[in-house]
RNA sequence: GCCCGGGUGGUGGAAUGGUAGACACGCAGGACUUAAAAUCCUGUGACCGUUGAGGUCGUGUGGGUUCAAGUCCCAUCCCGGGUACCA
C-alpha cells in the first residue's frame, strides 16, 4: 500500500476531533506539564509558515511529555487587538471585530490542518469581553495598590490613605513619583477630596501622567513608532513629532529590583535574561543639583554614575525637550534653541541615539553653577540627551566621557583632565578609574574608591544632592489613542480618575462612526455617543496590546471562569508555565511587561509563583525570502532606444550634433538626425501636454518630429525590428509630424534581472512581487495574468526566454509579498512532512529564511519509513520474530539519540536519527514488530498522522497518543571494539581498531607499532602520548 | 550608537575541547525503462598527486591558550533581532 498523506491525514484530525483526544482535564493523580507558545496576533494576512516553527516544536514535546505519563496542558489562542486591524477599519470600515474574527477562523482552519494537539475547549482571545473584563479586573487592582518598600510587597492604597490620616507620610517607605511632598496627618486632612486624590496617584501602581509620543498634526492622530519613517507618517509623508501628552502609565519601576533578581532563578536563555538586565539597567550613582546663574531658585538636576568626575564638569546639556530651555534661553540665542528644538522634534530616538559621528547642538545663553567648585558652565541642548531617560540633563565631562568629548571639541569648550592616569586626552576621552585624582578639589589625590563616598557626603550635607539608585528601565505608558484595544475602567470627575465599579465590569468597548480621532484630537472612543459613566467621561484611551498577553497564561488555566481570573484549585493544580516558547523578538517587551504584572499577581496572592514560565525557550524568526521585478522608468525607454534601435542608424547617417549620452530632462528633444531634420520624442502617451510642447518647439526650429510613445516601445520590446522600421519610415517620409495611430496594449514593462547591467541603475524602479508566482527566482509570466500588478504588462526576458527576478532576505509580512501559506505545504507533501521539514530546517532557535529545497528529503523518509511495514506485494506485513543484535542496536541507538535531543529541544537532529534508524532497517530488510513499534511511538509526537495510522495496523484500538515511550537498555549500544582515531600533533594519520576497554599501555604500544605511525617518528621516540580512553590517541613528536 | 544572537561544503545543517562536514538537498555517474517520471546504487569540501598510495589547506578575518580549537580567550568585519506605541 501507498504512503497517502491525504488519505490518512484527514481521517485521523477527524477522529481526534470526534474522540476528544486533546482535551485536557485537571487530574491531581497525574504529574502536570504546562506547555504554552506565545499566542499569536491574527493578521490578515493569515498564518504563514513562521508561526507554526514554534508551535509544531512545543506540540512534539506536549505529544512527548504525554507518552511520559504527564497530564499535558497545550492551549493556544489569539491575541486579537491590535493596531493592523484598526488600520484596516480606518481603510475600510470594517468593525475591527469583523475582521478579527474572520481572521482567527482563518488561522484556525490553518492551523488545524497541521495536526496540533491542542486542547481548543480551552481558547481564549483577548478582545473577547469575558475575557478583558480580567485585564480590566487587572487593572483596578493595579490602581487600587502601591508598592510598599517595607513590605516590598504591592499593599492596598486604602492602608496608605488610613496611614495619611494619622500620621501624614512620614514614615511611609514607598515608590512615588519623584515630586511627592512631604505632609502631615492635619495637612492631609485638611485636603480636599480632590487633592487626596491627585496626590494618591503619585503612589499607585497605574497612574495618569505625561509622556511623549509620536503626533502627527495632518493625521491628528498618534502614530506608533512602526508608523513613523524617518520623520514622516510613514501613510501620507505627514510631519510627525514628538508631543507631550497626558497617558496612563504602569510603575514598573517598582519591581525593577525584583524582576532583577528573578532572573537568577529562570532557565531561560542567558542571552535573554542578559538583555532583560541590560534593559532594566540598574545603576548605582548621585544626583546632583546644580543652580543656574540670574535664575534665583531654579536647579537643575542629574543623574550620573561618575560623579567622581564632577570636577571635570565643563559644560551642561539638556534635552531639547528639557522643560527648562525655555525659561533659560537668552534671546540671542532663541532662534537658535527654536530652530534646533524643531529640528530634534522630528527625529526618532533611535535616529537621535545612533547618531554619533554627526554632533549637533545649541547653546541657551544660559549658565549653570558647580556645586564644588563654583565654576560658571555653558548650558546647552542637543538631541543625545533623551528627554524621558533620567532627568533629561547631564553633565559633560569630556575628559572621561567620549560623547562628550566630541561635544567639547565641536563646539570649543575646555576640557579638563582629572586622573593622573588619563592619557591622551587631546584626542580621546579616557574613562579610566585607575589613579589619583587631579584639578579636583576635595577629592584631589583620593582613588576612585575613596573619592565617591566623599563626594555623596558632600553633597549631601549640603542638600546639594544625594547617593542614588537609578534604573534605564522607565514606567511603561500604557495609554494608547486608539479604538480597537480594551477600554480603561475608569471616568473622570473633576479632573481626577475614578475607577468604576466592580460589578459593572467589563466595560466593553462602544461602537463608534469611525475609526479615526475626534475633530477635537481626542482619541477614537471620544466618538462613541452617550458613553459615560453615571454622567461621567470614561477615559477615552484604550489599553496596549500588551495589556492582554501579560497574565493570558492563567486564563488557559480555567477559561470559562466567570467568578474570576483563574481559580485557585486551577491555579494550584497547573501552578506555572513550564516550558514557554516563542520568538525572541519578545525578549524585553511582552517578557518583562508579563513578569512585571505576574510579580504583582502574585504579590496579591492570587498567582502561586513569582515568576510565570519556568523554562523558556526562544524560537528563531523564519524569514522571507523576498523576490524583486524591476519596472522600467521612462530613462529605461531611451537607453534602450539607443542601444537597441539607434546605434545602427547613427553608424551609417553619422553622428548628431546635439545628442549627448545622459537623458536629462532639459534637452529639447531626446534623439536627433541631420538626416532630414528628424527628431525623436519619446515619451508616455498619457503626458498629451508634453507631446504638444515638444511639437510646438519642433515647428518652430523647422524640425519634423517622431513621436515614440514607451507603450508602443513596450508592445514590441522582444522585437526591435518594429520601431527601426517606424524610424526608417520617419526618415524617408516628409510628414513634419508622425505618431502612433493604433492604442497601444501595454503600460508598463519589467525588466529581467540579468539584462539590468546593460542600464543606469536609475532607469528601474525595483518592485517586490509575490513569491507564490515566482519558481527559484523565475517569475512564472502565465501567473501574472490577472493580477493588479501586472496588468497591461510585457516583460523583457532574458535570452533563454525567462523573467529572473532578484531576491532578498527581509521579514516575514503580506506588505512585502513573501508571505508563504503552510496549506499550500500541506496540501503538496502532508502535515506530516510539514511538520518535520519545518523541523529538519535546523536548530528551532536560529533565525533562517524560508526555503523548501530539501522537504522532499523529508517526504522521501516517511514514504521509506512506511514501506518498512509493507512486503513487496504492498500488504502489511510485520514480524513477531525476536529481533537480533544488530536490529536492537539500531532501535537503542534511535532511542537514545532522540530522547535526549527531544529533551533538549534539538528536533532537527531528531528528525536525522529517524532517517538513520530507516535506511539502517530497510539495509537490513528488517520488518519486526518488537523494532517498528517503539520506533511508531517515539515518531509520533512529529508525525502523528502517520504514527497513528501504523499504530492501528499494528493492530492497537487506542489512540498512539496514549503509547508509552521506548525506554532506553544502554545494553544493546555496547560494542566490543572501537575504530580508535590516531593522531600525530594533534592531526589525524591513522586509526587502529583495539578493544573498547583497552588501556592506555596497549593502546599506546598498538599505534606505535602502526606502520603510517612509524613513518612520522622517524625512528625517534614521541615526546608524549595522550591517551583518551574510548576515544583517541594523539602521539606529540 | 547601545544591548542580544549568528557566521562551518554549491545549499539547509551535524559535531559533551578529542576522527570537521552526521542527516538531507543539489549535482555527477550508473541500474531499471521503448522513453520519461518515480525508484534504487555509487561518488561528491578545495587543491596537488595518483596505482585504490599519499599530501597540503580548510568552520567570516587576524592573533592567542592547549598534546588537541568550529568549540575557550582577545581584537575585528559582516548579517539578523530588540531599542520602550508592530505584535
Amino acid at each position: 500500500m501507498e504512503y497517502r498523506p491525504s488519505d490518512i491525514e484527514p481521517k485521523w484530525r477527524n477522529w481526534w476531533k470526534e474522540n476528544q483526544t486533546y482535551k485536557v482535564d485537571n487530574q491531581p493523580s497525574k504529574p502536570k506539564y504546562y506547555i504554552l507558545d506565545m499566542f499569536p496576533y491574527p493578521s490578515g494576512a493569515g498564518l504563514h509558515v513562521g508561526h507554526p516553527l514554534g508551535y509544531i516544536a512545543s506540540d512534539i514535546l506536549a505529544r512527548y511529555k504525554r507518552l511520559r505519563g504527564f497530564n499535558v496542558l497545550h492551549p493556544m489562542g489569539y491575541d486579537s487587538f491590535g493596531l493592523p486591524a484598526e488600520q484596516y477599519a480606518i481603510q475600510t470600515g470594517i468593525h475591527p471585530e469583523v475582521a478579527t474574527e474572520q481572521n482567527i477562523a482563518r488561522y484556525r482552519e490553518q492551523l488545524d490542518n497541521i495536526g496540533f494537539s491542542f486542547d481548543w475547549s480551552r481558547e481564549v482571545r483577548t478582545s473577547d469581553p469575558a475575557f478583558y473584563k480580567w485585564t480590566q479586573w487587572i487593572f483596578m487592582q493595579l490602581f487600587n495598590h502601591y508598592y510598599d518598600l517595607d513590605a516590598d510587597k504591592a499593599l492596598p492604597v486604602s492602608g496608605l490613605v488610613a496611614h495619611f490620616s494619622k500620621n501624614g507620610n512620614a514614615g511611609v517607605r514607598a515608590v512615588c513619583d519623584e515630586d511627592t511632598p512631604v505632609f502631615s496627618a492635619a495637612e492631609w486632612n485638611d485636603m480636599d477630596e480632590r487633592a487626596q486624590q491627585l496626590l494618591l496617584l503619585k503612589y499607585r501602581l497605574t497612574y495618569p501622567g505625561e509622556a511623549y509620543v509620536n503626533w502627527c498634526p495632518a493625521l491628528g492622530s498618534v502614530l506608533s513608532n512602526d508608523e513613523v519613517k524617518d520623520g514622516v507618517s510613514e501613510r501620507g509623508g505627514h510631519l510627525v513629532e514628538r508631543k507631550l501628552m497626558n497617558q496612563w502609565n504602569m510603575r514598573i519601576t517598582a519591581y525593577a529590583d525584583r524582576l532583577l533578581e528573578g532572573l537568577n532563578d529562570l532557565d531561560w536563555s542567558d542571552s535573554i535574561k542578559e538583555q532583560q538586565r541590560n534593559w532594566i539597567n540598574r545603576s548605582v550613582g548621585a544626583s546632583v543639583r546644580f543652580e543656574v546663574e540670574g535664575h534665583e531658585g531654579t536647579l537643575i538636576e542629574v543623574f550620573t554614575t561618575r560623579v567622581d568626575t564632577i570636577y571635570g564638569v565643563t559644560f551642561m546639556v539638556l534635552a531639547p525637550e528639557h522643560e527648562l530651555v525655555q525659561q533659560l534661553t537668552i534671546d540671542t540665542q532663541r532662534t537658535d534653541i527654536e530652530s534646533y528644538t524643531k529640528w530634534a522634534a522630528a527625529r526618532s530616538e533611535v535616529d537621535r541615539m545612533s547618531e554619533t559621528k554627526k554632533v549637533t547642538g545649541a547653546f541657551t545663553g544660559a549658565y549653570a553653577i558647580n556645586p564644588f567648585n563654583n565654576e560658571r558652565i555653558t548650558i546647552w541642548i542637543a538631541d543625545y540627551v533623551l528627554a524621558g531617560y533620567g532627568t533629561g540633563a547631564v553633565m559633560g565631562v569630556p575628559s572621561g566621557d567620549q560623547r562628550d568629548w566630541n561635544f567639547a571639541t565641536q563646539f570649543n569648550l575646555p576640557i579638563v583632565p582629572i586622573l593622573d592616569s588619563q592619557k591622551d586626552i587631546e584626542h580621546n576621552a579616557d574613562a579610566t578609574k585607575e589613579g589619583r585624582y587631579i584639578n579636583s578639589g576635595i577629592i584631589n589625590g583620593m582613588t576612585y574608591a575613596e573619592a565617591i563616598p566623599a563626594l555623596i557626603q558632600w553633597l549631601e550635607e549640603r542638600g546639594l544632592g544625594k547617593g542614588k539608585t537609578q534604573y534605564k528601565l522607565r514606567n511603561a505608558v500604557f495609554s494608547r489613542q486608539r479604538y480597537w484595544g480594551e477600554p480603561v475602567p475608569a471616568y473622570w470627575k473633576d479632573g481626577v480618575p475614578y475607577l468604576i465599579d466592580e460589578q459593572d465590569l467589563p466595560l466593553v468597548l462602544p461602537p463608534v462612526d469611525k475609526y479615526l480621532p475626534t475633530e477635537t484630537g481626542e482619541p477614537p472612543l471620544g466618538r462613541a455617543e452617550g458613553w459615560n459613566y453615571k454622567g461621567y467621561e470614561y477615559e477615552l484611551s484604550t489599553m496596549p496590546g500588551w495589556a492582554g498577553s501579560s497574565w493570558y497564561f492563567y486564563r488557559y488555566m480555567d477559561p470559562h471562569n466567570d467568578r474570576e481570573f483563574c481559580s485557585k484549585t486551577a491555579a494550584d493544580y497547573w501552578q506555572q508555565v513550564d516550558f514557554y516558547l516563542g520568538g525572541s523578538e519578545h525578549a524585553v517587551g511582552h517578557l518583562l511587561y508579563s513578569r512585571f504584572w505576574n510579580h504583582f499577581l502574585y504579590d496579591l496572592g492570587l498567582v502561586p509563583h513569582r515568576e510565570f514560565a519556568k523554562r523558556l525557550v526562544n524560537q528563531g524568526m523564519i524569514q522571507g525570502r523576498s523576490n524583486f521585478v524591476f519596472r522600467a522608468r521612462e530613462r529605461f525607454f531611451e537607453e534602450y532606444l539607443m542601444i537597441k534601435v539607434l546605434n545602427p542608424f547613427f553608424a551609417e547617417m553619422g553622428p548628431m550634433p546635439i545628442i549627448k549620452a545622459d537623458f536629462e530632462e532639459e534637452h529639447l528633444y531626446d534623439f536627433a538626425f541631420q538626416t532630414n531634420n528628424l527628431v525623436i520624442e519619446v515619451t508616455s502617451s498619457k503626458q498629451s501636454d508634453k507631446i504638444e510642447r515638444v511639437y510646438r518647439t519642433a515647428q518652430s526650429d523647422g524640425k519634423r518630429l517622431l513621436v515614440l510613445y514607451t507603450e508602443e516601445l513596450i508592445d514590441h520590446i522582444n522585437n526591435p525590428e518594429v520601431t527601426a522600421e517606424k524610424i526608417r519610415n520617419a526618415l524617408a517620409s516628409q510628414e513634419d509630424y508622425t505618431i502612433s495611430k493604433e492604442k497601444p496594449r501595454c503600460e508598463q514593462l519589467f525588466v529581467s534581472l540579468n539584462l539590468l547591467h546593460k542600464y543606469h541603475p536609475d532607469s528601474f524602479t525595483k518592485l517586490h512581487v509575490d513569491v507564490n508566482i515566482v519558481v527559484d527566482d523565475v517569475l512564472q509570466i502565465d501567473k501574472t495574468r490577472g493580477k493588479q500588478q501586472f496588468e497591461k504588462t510585457n516583460f523583457k526576458l532574458d535570452a533563454s526566454g525567462k523573467y529572473l527576478c532578484s531576491w532578498e532576505v527581509e521579514k516575514m509580512s503580506k506588505s512585502k509579498y513573501n508571505v508563504v501559506n503552510p496549506d499550500d505545504m500541506v496540501q503538496e507533501y502532508g502535515a506530516d512532512c510539514f511538520r518535520m521539514f519545518e523541523m529538519f530546517l535546523g536548530p528551532i532557535t536560529d533565525a533562517k529564511p524560508w526555503n523548501t529545497q530539501g522537504i522532499s528529503g523529508v517526504s522521501g523518509f516517511l514514504r521509506k519509513f512506511w514501506g518498512l511495514f509493507f512486503n513487496a506485494a504492498g500488504q502489511f506485513s510485520v514480524s513477531d520474530e525476536a529481533p537480533n543484535k544488530d536490529e536492537l542496536k539500531i532501535l537503542h541507538t534511535c532511542i537514545k539519540k532522540v530522547t535526549d535531543d527531544v529533551e533538549r529541544i534539538s528536533m532537527n537532529t531528531c528528525v536525522s536519527h529517524f532517517m538513520i534508524a530507516t535506511n539502517d532497517l530497510r539495509r537490513m530488510n528488517s520488518a519486526k514488530r518488537a523494532v517498528l513499534e517503539p520506533i511508531v511511538v517515539m515518531l509520533a509526537p512529529f508525525g502523528p498522522h502517520i504514527a497513528e495510522e501504523l499504530w492501528r495496523l499494528l493492530g492497537h484500538s487506542n489512540t498512539v497518543c496514549d503509547a508509552s515511550w521506548p525506554i532506553l537498555n544502554e545494553e544493546y549500544l555496547k560494542t566490543d571494539t572501537y575504530v580508535f582515531p590516531i593522531q600525530i600533533n594533534g592531526k589525524l594519520r591513522a586509526t587502529i581498531e583495539l578493544p573498547t576497554d583497552v588501556n592506555a599501555a596497549d593502546a599506546e604500544a598498538a599505534a606505535l607499532g602502526l606502520e603510517q605511525v612509524q613513518k612520522w617518528l622517524e625512528g625517534k621516540a614521541p615526546k608524549k602520548v595522550v591517551f583518551v580512553p574510548g576515544r583517541m590517541i594523539n602521539i606529540v613528536l
